[in-house]
DNA sequence: ATGATAAGTGAGCAC
DNA sequence: GTGCTCACTTATCAT
């Protein structure tokens, strides 16, 4: 059994005989598309302002899958660029500690040429201090 | 006017009649499927493995929905946590910088007991050394 | 009335 | 045949 259903976006007919599309549909103002509906019987003007919803329904989806597309989008790129701005702090930090070696490393030599070693226990006490 | 339409959803009582309901349509195998579809109406049964159709597919749309839900869940929750790295390797960073600079320090100020300035000349090349 | 979104359905692709 | 995803429609919510 088949059954009765409302008519929804085949439109049969009616926006061809009355010339209109469904952009003009879609895009019309409420003022001028009230003036339009007025001259119609009662079941086109109906028609058109459910077809109307429909459209501009439509045209909110496909809005709302562009949102979400994009902000998958926005969140990879997002990360890419988090990411790369880590390797980057790392690699700094790398360069930091290796110049914080060579100017401990420095420093000591300097404190070792400057205090030359008086015994065995000195020279540890001194080492020490600058680790 | 209206269209005739397919029935698509409304069982209109033949699932009933047959004491099945959509979890067991769904989730029957392709074999015990058939052997019950053969006893039945060819209507009856095109109806069945439609229902099914429609059903599966419902169970796939959601699981379409749920993974993009997690797929944006995850890349947030992804870029707070790289975000909180970032914030932790400046913080690193700034560490060994200050501590750098401290070295550098030390170590010019050791330079200057160890070579006491001859000239003003002479002080102004020892300091750039360590700059 | 308008805009947004969740859920269901159909179409069409890929395996 | 099964699973997936896109586009569309509907229902529903908020403004």
């Amino acid at each position: 059994m088949a059954s009765i259903k409302h008519d929804m976006n085949d439109n049969y007919g009616l926006e061809e005989s009355l010339q209109i599309d469904d952009q003009q549909i879609m895009s019309m103002s409420v003022k001028e598309l009230n003036t339009l509906l007025k001259s119609m019987k009662p079941n086109d003007a109906a028609h058109i302002k459910r077809r109307r919803r429909i459209l501009k329904n439509k045209g909110y989806a496909a809005s709302s899958r562009n949102r979400q597309t994009s902000l998958v989008g926005n969140l990879s790129v997002e990360r890419s660029q988090l990411v790369k701005q880590i390797n980057q702090l790392r690699g700094d930090n790398e360069t930091l500690s290796q110049e914080l070696r060579g100017w401990k490393q420095r420093y000591s030599d300097l404190q070792l040429l400057t205090t030359p070693p008086t015994s065995t226990a000195s020279q540890n006490t001194t080492t020490e201090s600058s680790k």
